[in-house]
DNA sequence: GTCTATAGTGCGATAGAC
DNA sequence: GTCTATCGCACTATAGAC
């Protein structure tokens, strides 16, 4: 075992997460995140660009699965069909934590304005890769924005749907039946 | 005339767009807008909530005019439909100004991963308006939200379109056309 | 690991408009 | 007198430079 804890970039996401429901993203500074996660300020900042960041540590590791479940999409498939296949992808990650944490981690976020900013750069970023992978298949390119944006709203419901209702089982589920909705509302609008 | 020069708030919404396009937004302080403006930096952040906030002046108005159109649309129109109405208000709104000082702010946006963040904030704060006033309407919960943010896509595509493409045309034609290739890519993928 | 620029806030003072 | 816009200064915390 080395000279210090391991596992600082864990242990600082927990205390972020605990010190921000506890009294707010605002009221809670960087030193108080550190020292609770036995660190100084110093290193937290090596950690995460900034405060926010610190909420969004996995995510180029579950864009990246994202965008390889689109490719991967039966050729035949249509671009719509491919977003739900990334989806997928995400349910199969996201779906194997514990829910109680993601609906946690949800309204810690959706207090405060600067956190939803950055949770909807996070998601349009995924949109973005999506998108390009979408053109990769042939697929033209505003029909591949419009696809892959509306995957992520499809996304984004679902988590929060998921999350919070107990009733809700498997991520993977309300992910399909929420982008049946979206075909639905297009169709019949 | 009082003691100090007029409309302070405009004067400080051109230099800011002036100084970050020149120089970047990172690499200007509040005080230099200020100064340009011939304000003080106290001035800057009573007109504005922070440094970005100066960019998306006349937003609140934008939304109400969006709102407004969807609750009037007519009562048999869907909720895709009643979007489009919105979107038709908001090109009437910003069809008008001069194309290519839109070009230039989106190119601002554009080039800083805070702006682009604000920006999707604001669309997602019309989204959230725009997803009430389907409600009340009678569009079920999960359909207005996906009617509202496949409209906020739909208003970013066209608006980039519009401000870049100096063949573009009028934009509520554009925001149109757009909104028709979304319905393409859900019935046909 | 220390030092510093800058964002952003709080509050009292000032000077004109009404 | 009240109201409103601005100034001016003190202050904290973030974030990045060194």
């Amino acid at each position: 075992m080395g000279r210090w804890q391991p596992d600082s970039e864990g242990r600082l996401q927990e205390a972020a997460l605990a010190l921000y429901a506890e009294r707010g993203f605002d009221q809670t500074t960087a030193a108080e995140i550190a020292a609770r996660a036995g660190v100084t300020e110093r290193t937290f900042f090596r950690h995460f660009a900034d405060k926010r960041e610190v909420l969004f540590g996995r995510s180029s590791i579950l864009k990246d699965r994202i965008v390889a479940a689109v490719v991967a999409a039966p050729a035949d498939a249509g671009p719509l069909d491919a977003v739900g296949a990334g989806l997928d992808a995400a349910a199969a990650m996201l779906g194997q934590g514990r829910r109680d944490l993601a609906a946690r981690r949800l309204a810690v976020i959706a207090a405060n304005p600067e956190l939803r900013e950055r949770e909807l750069a996070k998601l349009a970023d995924y949109a973005a890769a999506v998108s390009a992978a979408l053109r990769d298949r042939g697929v033209r390119d505003a029909q591949a924005t419009m696809a892959a944006e509306a995957g992520m709203t499809v996304f984004r419901v679902a988590l929060g749907r998921w999350a919070n209702a107990a009733d809700a089982g498997d991520l993977g589920a309300v992910m399909r039946a929420s982008l049946d909705e979206l075909r639905e509302v297009t169709t019949g609008g």
